[in-house]
DNA sequence: TCTGGGGTCCTAAGTCGG
DNA sequence: TCTGCCGACTTAGGACCC
């Protein structure tokens, strides 16, 4: 707990449906909903007019139907997400050499490492300046938490939302986080929350007052001591600025469940690859290969296997892989399954050597002349978090229209310019004509192998950003040594 | 209508070597 | 040589986060 607040916290608003309402203006105002479509989909965001209806994130895609038949449900576009997140990133990365991104859409800044703030005053102004900057360059709102703290930064960003800020001022934090509830403080999920109501605590004062001991007896010794200090409102966790990976994992969910051993164990070997084909381009390799499954009653369970060294051989992995799921009952059927690597090291040169020798011996051993074989596969998938449908062979003309021209993304038609798809099905594609900073555009309906339409890459939000980039004005001396030390990325 | 995908951290039990 | 203890590591599972 520092004296001044100058720990920042920024989370977008309903991030993925406000971008989606930012790139498509008859959307605006509408209930959206982005998430897998497939039968077993489930809400990734809900814009805050779905959410009146009561749709929230993790819910299932069935059941938000329900609750909001006339919302837009959307396919989650990773790209356009990732590059509007770039532009906050950079945006903060302005402000100090340490910004932590927990995801495309929230991280903690440390103002004072960057020198731009402080105290309250000062702080309050860069997180005011922040939210017009933010808004300016991509068009989409964001709400700031100032705090002495991550944790209650955090919860003010939280309480600030939607399109707000909101500081906490040293001296009342544990006045303010007393009568909330045990679910608001980081790590209390739905299992922790159960557990503490059963002894009857139900706020953050009641956590505080039952003391250390008697959180650590019910909770163990690393979760129950950090509850006791959050709820004390102590917390001196630092912003970190690059932390390293510590696996890599893929996993799959089937539209419906796996009955045939041949498939699992080709879908298996699919996922052992693309795993592969992920860790390589980290320029990583791993020691320990993990199989997830999930059964048809969704009991999970995983199998790991701890090899020699670490490695990035697609078929090293892929024969672990298929190793562990000789040890797995899958009768009855599978609903998910998934491969990753844990026990990551850095690839290198010697890495190499050694794989190259490891890969002489044994094909020197068992003869297999393919386990040389250089795997260059880049198929450059974009998967998305859509199930995938069992057999893809005898996959109706609908799920052909859906996979071509899934709904939401761009398109651009000789005729009539750039769109977005609407809908499809039997044999047609609906687009509607209308860009960021269109009006709201009219309907047209297509044969879907019509020649004229094309798939069309994400536009701008923005088309001309106001200009930032020597923002903020007034930079301390301080930032011109730490910053080329700290080694914050900045495009 | 059930319940995604990508991660992190913690715990507990078993094994192994010194 | 036997026994006990300790630490490191492996494996499986659970909770939590966005």
């Amino acid at each position: 707990m520092r004296a001044a607040p100058t720990i920042l916290h920024l989370d977008m608003d309903a991030f993925y449906a406000s971008a989606e309402q930012a790139a498509k203006p008859s959307l605006r105002g509408k209930p959206v909903v982005v998430g897998g479509l497939g039968p077993r989909g489930v809400v990734a965001t809900a814009s805050y007019e779905a959410r009146r209806f009561g749709v929230h994130s993790a819910m299932p895609m069935a059941q938000a139907r329900r609750l909001a038949p006339n919302a837009a449900y959307l396919v989650p576009r990773f790209a356009l997400y990732r590059t509007v997140s770039d532009q906050v990133m950079e945006l903060l990365g302005r402000l100090s050499p340490l910004v932590e991104p927990l995801s495309l859409d929230e991280a903690f800044v440390d103002l004072e490492a960057g020198g731009v703030a402080d105290d309250s005053a000062s702080a309050l102004a860069i997180g005011e300046q922040l939210r017009e900057a933010i808004e300016a360059v991509t068009g989409l709102s964001g709400s700031v938490g100032l705090a002495g703290s991550k944790m209650l930064a955090k919860i003010a960003s939280e309480e600030a939302k939607p399109d707000g800020i909101l500081l906490i001022e040293p001296g009342t934090e544990r006045d303010l986080l007393a009568p909330m509830p045990v679910r608001t403080l980081p790590g209390v999920g739905p299992a922790t929350a159960d557990h503490l109501r059963r002894a009857g605590m139900t706020t953050v004062n009641d956590l505080a007052e039952a003391g250390e001991a008697e959180l650590v007896r019910l909770l163990g010794k690393a979760h129950g001591g950090s509850l006791h200090r959050m709820a004390s409102g102590r917390d001196d966790r630092p912003v970190v600025a690059e932390r390293d990976a510590k696996s890599v994992s893929v996993e799959d969910t089937f539209d419906t469940d796996l009955h045939d051993r041949v498939r699992v164990r080709s879908e298996v070997e699919r996922l052992a690859d693309r795993c592969v084909q992920r860790l390589r381009a980290a320029a990583r390799s791993g020691r320990t290969v993990v199989l997830k499954v999930r059964r048809y009653d969704f009991s999970t369970l995983t199998r790991s296997e701890t090899l020699r060294g670490p490695t990035d051989d697609p078929t090293v992995v892929r024969e672990a892989a298929a190793r562990l799921l000789e040890s797995v009952d899958t009768t009855g059927g599978v609903r998910l399954l998934g491969v990753g690597v844990t026990g990551l090291a850095d690839f290198t040169q010697e890495d190499l050597f050694a794989q190259a020798a490891d890969e002489r011996t044994a094909a020197g051993l068992a003869g297999s002349a393919e386990a040389a074989a250089v795997a260059g596969a880049d198929a450059g998938t974009d998967a998305g978090p859509t199930t995938v449908p069992e057999e893809p062979e005898q996959e109706s003309a609908e799920q052909l229209a859906a996979r071509r021209w899934p709904a939401g993304h761009d398109v651009r038609h000789d005729t009539y310019g750039h769109g977005w798809v609407q809908g499809s099905g039997v044999g047609r594609v609906t687009v509607r004509f209308e860009e960021p900073e269109s009006a709201p555009g009219r309907v047209r309906t297509f044969r879907i192998d019509d020649p004229e339409l094309q798939p069309a890459d994400p536009l701008p939000l923005v088309r001309n950003p106001a200009d930032y980039s020597s923002w903020p004005a007034s930079l301390p001396k301080s930032r011109s040594g730490p910053v080329a030390a700290g080694g914050v990325s900045r495009p």
